[in-house]
Parts: structure tokens; C-alpha cells; sequence
DNA sequence: GCGTTCCGATACACCGATGTATCGGAACGT
DNA sequence: ACGTTCCGATACATCGGTGTATCGGAACGC
């Protein structure tokens, strides 16, 4: 679980050793669960509002899962899976536009790529809810947080590392600190955004404009310009 | 609600039209909640949990509260104050050192005093659980989040960019970005470490000092040294 | 086409949490 | 001391969710 990332097509983990029928009816039940999830929060949602919203009944969900946990946690590996796709096939099409550029990127480019790899980020703002969820799930439980987790998450941040670097490189700077301690500063700008989105609701919202300024303002201060060579 | 920082003693909010007794239950059933929402969640807790927590039975409860959702927002609140006002305390304890000195600070100084605010703050990682079940009820219903709550974070905030600018000051720098988004870096950098923490648990966890360190090391990079005067 | 296997629907028993209505006693004023 | 008021305990009715055991039918192999 969480050892690897998928490359199949988004949304559809495929277990061989399952008929067709099954996967059908668990992958429903498992994108029913992940609104559900979102909206009702892990513990406010029943097994009975799951199985509705999937068209069936809490007779197809215990042939299935055995428990609600399980149900979510097998829900946030599957969301996992998908938002890793998303971001790898973000990274691949961004990569080559940078390796090709000669000359250095001008700022406001380099803006533009911060919000092109933000906007779709930001439109699943459903994502960060079952994040939290399983955060504070964790925190409780720790025996129930899966072990490799932490090292998954890892994998994700490193590819996202890649990405950065190569862009702040293709814009003829390069970091005044370790990446990795940048990118944390960024993940903190991201996750406050969203925290925040989420306590002042529609109104006052730092939209994803906003937080792409504020990276883009970030990573200029945290780089500096490489001397021409 | 939430409209200002109540500057009476830790964990007591008087009010005095409710008789002595009342009060003393009152609290006694808000600093149950505290831990029980903390150990449990919103949805995972039960009234029954934090009266008998209490040591009294729902009969008391039913007499001072009329749902479990008002009691979590009277919690919240209640648990605010306190923060706020040991927020406050220990500014004022700061700012006269901050003032006294002639010398600009030596990095290492800074780093203390870092260190030094951080870490009371640190021991309360029971504060980020509430405040993260808080987060997710306003996500899903906007309607219940107290109206003032944001502004009342922003009071927060402004208490503690004073703090922060004169401690950059008496290090004879200057931020390099307006204040305000250099404190949501710092934000941002505190919750991420608090979000890890959660996941991983005891192992691998980035401590109070790491966290410090960070946020040090961010505080140079995002400062510069102001020219003699 | 027929039997077998698979899988989801239905029905049921159980439990825990909620909220209310009532009761008993402590506190307080006179 | 007595009566009144206040407040928390007790008891009860109710409800919604869970999990299981059983049933019916579709899919598939031969």
C-alpha cells in the first residue's frame, strides 16, 4: 500500500484477481466515498450515504470493505494515485518547454508556469479536505496510519523538487538554501492557503492567483541570480 | 464572539450573570471538551464522553449547552483566550529585551529568541488538532463559523508581526517583502511542520528545535541587513 | 440449457447516542 | 428555620447506524 505510484489511466486500480463486475462496483463505491468523505468527514459519513450515492446498498459495501476505515483508507489511495498521475503528467509536459529555452526565463514567465502548475491544483479543493481527514486520523490512531505514508509523500515532494529546480534553473538562478527546505516553505504556503480558503469561505478567498504571486514573490526572494557563464 | 482577547486569566471566562456555580461547571465541562474533541474529533465525540470527563452526567450538560456544535464553538473560543493571551504575555516578556539593546543581534541571539517563542507553543499540539476540526467544520457548513473568527486570527497575527518586526530590527535587518507575507511564510512553515508531525507520528518527527531552525534560517533569507546609520 | 458460483439486495437484531421530562437536593434570601 | 429558586441527576422514549444472515438472480463454464 502507497508503495509506488500507478502509471495505469486515472481512477481505476487494476487488480487482476478481481471479475469485472467487482472492480466496477468498488470503484464506484470508492469515488462515492471520496465525495462523501469530503463533504461529511470521515467519521460523520455512514456507510449507508456511501452506498446510496454509489447506487447500491450496505450489502454490496460489506461484500466489499469490511469497515468504514478501511473504506477510507483505501479511498485516499486511490485519490492518492490519481493526484500523482496528475502531477507527474503536469511535470513531463512543463519539462521539455524548460530544457529547450536558451535564453533565460524573464520573470513573468516564470510566473506563468507557477500559476499553469497551480490552477488545476487548486480546482480540487475536495482533495485537501481528505488530507486533513486523514491527518487527524493519524494523529489518533497512529497504528492505523499506513507505515510507508511518510515515504510516499516523500516520492511525491521529490518529483515536485525536480520540477522546481529545473525551472529556477532554466530561469538562470538557483536556490540560496537546500531545495528541499524551500520547497517546504512552499508546501507551507500552499497548505496555509488552502487552510485559509477553508475558514473564511467564499468570501475574502486568497484565490489561486493570489497564491501563485505569492510562490512566484517567494521563490525569487529564496533564489538568487547565477552568475553568466 | 471572538471580537476581542479577553486579557483575564487563563481558562476563565467570567461572565457575571451567571452565578458562581454555574461558571464552575460551565468550565469544568469546557476543558473536558478540550480534551475530548482533541482526542476524539468533533464527530467522534460524544456528550456522554465529556460529561462523565467532567464528572457530571448529560442532566448538567442539557442545562448549560444546547448542542454538542455550540459547545465545540464555546470550546474553541474559550481555547483562544488562552492562547492569545499567553501569545501576548510572552511578547511583552520579549519586547524589553528587544528594546534594550544597543548591539545588533547576533545570528545565534536570534536563533534563541526563536527557539525560546516557539517552544511553549510547540508543547500544545492538542491546539492544532482543534483548530484543524474547526477548519474542516467551516469548510462544510460556512454558516456556522463565527462571523468575527477570521478577523480574530488576523488580531493574532498583527500581535505577532509587531514581535517578529522588532526582533528583525534589533538584528540590524530588514525584510526584503512586505511583513505580512513573510509571517505567512512563516505560518505556512509552522503548520506544515505541525501536519508532519501529525502524520508521522513519533518516528521521523521534525521537532521544536528543527522547526526552529527552519524558521530561523528562513527569517535570514527573507531579511537583509539594513546599511550602518 | 443447466448447474454452479458469485455478488448484491433484503430483513433483522442490536447497540449506542440523543434529547426531554421529571425529580431531588443544595444554596440562598428573609 | 422555611420557602423558593436554581441546577444537576435520573429515567425514559426514540432514532439512526451497524453488522450479519439469508435470499434471489445474474454471469459464467461445460
Amino acid at each position: 500500500m502507497f508503495s509506488a505510484v500507478d502509471p495505469t489511466a486515472p481512477g481505476a486500480a487494476v487488480d487482476p484477481a478481481l471479475s469485472a463486475r467487482r472492480q466496477e462496483t468498488r470503484n464506484r463505491l470508492l469515488d462515492a466515498a471520496a465525495e462523501v468523505f469530503t463533504e461529511e468527514g470521515l467519521q460523520g459519513a455512514t456507510v449507508e450515504q456511501v452506498c446510496s450515492r454509489a447506487g447500491f446498498t450496505r450489502g454490496a459495501f460489506y461484500s466489499n470493505f469490511s469497515s468504514k476505515e478501511e473504506l477510507f483508507l483505501a479511498t485516499l489511495q486511490h485519490q492518492y494515485q490519481r493526484r500523482a498521475t496528475q502531477l507527474t503528467q503536469r511535470a513531463e509536459s512543463l519539462l521539455p518547454h524548460l530544457q529547450s529555452c536558451a535564453e533565460p526565463l524573464q520573470p513573468a514567465e516564470v510566473a506563468g508556469y507557477v500559476q499553469e502548475f497551480l490552477s488545476p491544483l487548486e480546482a480540487e479543493s475536495a482533495w485537501f479536505a481528505l488530507e486533513t481527514e486523514f491527518m487527524l486520523l493519524a494523529m489518533r490512531d497512529p497504528e492505523l496510519a499506513p507505515p510507508g505514508f511518510a515515504g510516499f509523500l516523500d516520492s511525491l515532494k521529490g518529483e515536485l523538487a525536480e520540477v522546481v529546480e529545473k525551472l529556477v534553473d532554466a530561469a538562470g538562478r538557483r536556490f540560496v538554501l537546500p531545495v528541499e527546505r524551500a520547497l517546504a516553505a512552499f508546501d507551507g504556503l500552499y497548505d496555509r492557503s488552502a487552510r485559509l480558503a477553508a475558514i473564511s469561505g467564499g468570501s475574502a478567498h486568497v484565490g489561486a492567483e493570489d497564491l501563485g504571486e505569492r510562490i512566484t514573490e517567494l521563490l525569487f526572494v529564496l533564489t538568487e541570480e547565477v552568475q553568466g557563464n
